[in-house]
DNA sequence: TATGAATGAGGGTTCATTCAT
DNA sequence: CATGAATGAACCCTCATTCAT
């Protein structure tokens, strides 16, 4: 009957995976404490006991969601340095995107984000730094290796932008762009025919601009 | 008998006015009727009483704020017919964001579509065919110009997707952006800096993907 | 438009109608005035109108029920004069029986009976009044004629009701006894038998009550 | 372990005694929550806590109900096997008739039982297997040893019937009787002088049945 | 330490009734 | 005179949270 600190840390992590999924499927107001106890084979107090209260909770999944998502997806994406530019920004769009469609518990992250778009909490704030500015980085970073030395910053900023946000379009309209298209099926060989699309997109604009 | 109709609309009207706010801050699940009432200067029955419930009320507002929507933005959308393709992409990309960053109101309905995005209902098959089809179509016809005869509906599909998705993106993840860079202010010029660079990065890429 | 005494006695009547059938069938508390009033094809405030109140009007119901009753079951019952003893009982409980088990408009009577014996209304007082104490003189008239002269006020009241009691148990006790034997159907040809044996069980009773 | 059992056990059977009370008064859709909540001294929350939700408390308060009425009649009614058939009907009869006049909490069961006769719920299927079906078995048993081994069955039940029905008269029709003989007091010499003359009429018929 | 019983605030909804028209 | 819009009280129920154990 004891609970060693084991127990403690497995109903905790329990809780968290529960949490995850219930906030993921939900969203934070319609999801209840009990479904997520239940979930997670936990008593009603449980998340009173853990995580003070509900909000508190939410944003320990947050943090959760990301710890795991990054542990799948490592900074490096997978690219290899010594590769050209073109397949070093394919290899980065193709892999943001793949992270998009994944479903199951990796996709929660990408669903609570968007929540957090729609109506942000603190937690938004810890996200931005640990997460996306990094990235955000490295996508700049290969933006003026395209644009070249003479670009300002904004422009380097605004074609970063440009192009996560061909990635993004089908996280944040997935619902319209199912609705407008019933046929297209989001399965591996039209994920990378997208990942094609953008690259081409966005090298041609990017060419462009460097020349003019 | 106009009297007895125009009553009842006003307190209808007054009823939708609230909601679209209440709805847009709260979302579905966290606006309360009671809120909506006291904000429509109404009973607590009255949503029952015009709308049957919650539910249909909510239904009642996405379609009264695309309707506010349109009236303010017209099909046109400022566009003249014997303006240069260069000319017309641009009043559109303008005209969309000028819609997106509109705040008061007006702003229910992206407000609203974007939590539509995160939580569908049955409501979004109406606003994908009333709505979003119809602009996309005349977002591709645009393309198409620019892309020439020979271009296949694919191709025109994604490149519009790709030139929508970077106006959508000041508007589903504007919580990151104003997180990412606090200095910059939405404003009149900004807006018109944007548009200036989505025009251009957009008509770069598909120049380019003519050749090509 | 203009209402004419005709129309405002019509809207009473339906409504009355309306009113019986819905007391009948859900009880005063679940009757709602609205189901009443689109039943009877009139306004929400018709009710209120025409009798004042919800309550008010259930006492209408129960005293036009009655009326409806008497009208087509009058005092005589169908008894001749001449008959003999035997034949004057069997008589009074065929057609009590018959009352019973009657379904459509003329059952309401019945069914709001039954619910004053749940929950008594001002309006049980008349009607003992009007209506039982009648048929009780009438069922202790022939009681006595079997007793004789020498039986008791009181022998002949106790005797009554253990006539009448056995009628009204197929009433009060239908969903027990439609319950434990299923195959019952309470046709014509039942009803007939039943009558048969309230006779013949209580003239028996009876009888041997006299002689001893 | 136990102390918990009982306090559980303790909230719960407040909540049975109070909600039995409650709708044995008022009657199932008249009945509300908060009433039977005050009445236990409970949360207003209890009710669903406990019983989940108001038709489950009905269901569960007319087990209990029986339950209570059972422990107090129990099965024998008193009767000693080796007695006359005449005391053994008229204790049977007594025995029920003590049981339809009692008051207080013994009495919910009656009342909750008159109104499943109005407006029968699931409930009632229980009761009849559980309650009247074995007492009807009683009483048929004793209606077949004064009818004799000729009898039929159909013939059995009929009287057994008629038998029961003169008993519950007094209790589906007592706001009449009352109303009717206003002198008549149900105490405990009034009652056994009904349950005499109830078992002597039923044994004058019975016997006479026989012969015939 | 961790739990299940219990809480009270607040949710959406229904209802008989009222009142200006 | 008769109506339909509007009301406010009360309904059952759900919820995150607390507390004794």
């Amino acid at each position: 009957m004891k609970a060693r600190k084991t127990d403690r840390s497995k109903t905790r992590l329990q809780l968290l995976e529960a949490a995850a999924e219930v906030f993921a499927g939900r969203g934070f107001e319609a999801a209840t404490v009990r479904e997520i106890c239940d979930q997670a084979g936990a008593n009603v107090a449980s998340v009173n006991y853990h995580f003070r209260d509900k909000e508190t909770l939410y944003a320990e999944v947050l943090k959760y969601a990301l710890h795991r998502a990054n542990v799948k997806y490592p900074a490096g994406l997978g690219l290899k340095p010594n590769a050209t530019i073109q397949q070093r920004l394919k290899s980065f769009i193709h892999s943001f995107l793949l992270r998009i469609f994944e479903e199951g518990p990796h996709a929660w992250h990408g669903k609570l984000m968007l929540r957090e778009m729609v109506k942000p909490t603190a937690a938004l704030d810890t996200l931005v730094e640990a997460e996306i500015r990094p990235m955000a980085g490295r996508l700049q970073g290969l933006v003026r290796e395209v644009l070249g030395s003479k670009a300002t910053a904004a422009e380097v900023r605004l074609s970063a932008m440009s192009v996560v946000s061909q990635i993004l379009f089908y996280h944040h309209c997935r619902p319209v762009v199912t609705r407008m298209f019933p046929d297209l099926k989001f399965d591996r060989r039209e994920i990378d025919r997208l990942a094609e699309h953008i690259t081409e997109f966005s090298l041609a604009a990017l060419k462009r601009k460097k020349k003019g």
